[in-house]
DNA sequence: AAACAGATGTACT
DNA sequence: GTACATCTGTTTA
């Protein structure tokens, strides 16, 4: 049975849903990437999220329609790209903070200066660095190529935590991941 | 193993 | 000017 690809309609839902359903779905760009092993979640009404505060130049796709992609710069330095969800300008989106490499795990070594699987995409700035992911990439719809996006097949265990490197709402469970992965930005706690 | 400092762009208190 | 959804190399603060 070969695998299925998710289309837009797949991210016009609530980012609480679609981010456990994201792990174990398989992204690739550029023919480059692998497993989703660990998301976050950011709904509008959370002060933690881009959006929070209303539109800007920068967040300006999260307001528009699901299934699109959002890059903004972190610190200066890293890209960091969201997938946006839910219609209706609800101005949501899931960071995609870690990726298990499976393809074109050559081309992401070099670009990260890494060799070691298990740092090439354990955070998301390594994410965006090992697939080549830029602002150059901001507001491209997911469904379609570069991207390449598959459901995921079989089932799998999701785990959920804080989530990281956040000083506001840093509570909020909302940290999804691949149980068991050695993938991950940083481990689950309990 | 854990803490830190440095790099650096963009948004906005 | 300050904060920030980070990563890396260096130090032990």
């Amino acid at each position: 049975m070969p695998p299925r690809r998710l289309h837009r309609d797949f991210f016009d839902r609530s980012v609480h849903k679609v981010a456990p359903d994201l792990i174990g779905a398989t992204l690739l760009f550029n023919g480059a990437g692998g497993i989703i092993v660990e998301v976050e979640a950011y709904h509008h009404t959370d002060p933690a999220a881009h959006s929070y505060n209303g539109r800007t130049e920068r967040n300006a796709v999260m307001f528009g329609p699901p299934g699109y992609l959002y890059v903004y710069r972190s610190y200066g330095i890293h890209w960091c790209m969201n997938f946006v969800c839910e219609k209706d300008s609800s101005a949501s989106a899931i960071l995609i903070r870690a990726i298990e490499p499976t393809h074109g795990v050559r081309r992401m070594q070099r670009r990260r200066g890494v060799d070691d699987i298990r740092q090439l995409c354990s955070g998301p700035g390594k994410v965006c660095q090992a697939l080549g992911v830029t602002h150059a990439h901001n507001a491209l719809p997911l469904d379609e190529k570069p991207f390449e996006l598959f459901a995921r097949e079989g089932k799998v265990s999701v785990v959920r935590g804080p989530r990281i490197g956040i000083t506001k709402a840093a509570e909020k469970p909302w940290r999804y991941g691949l149980k068991g992965s050695k993938f991950l930005s940083k481990p689950f706690r309990a």
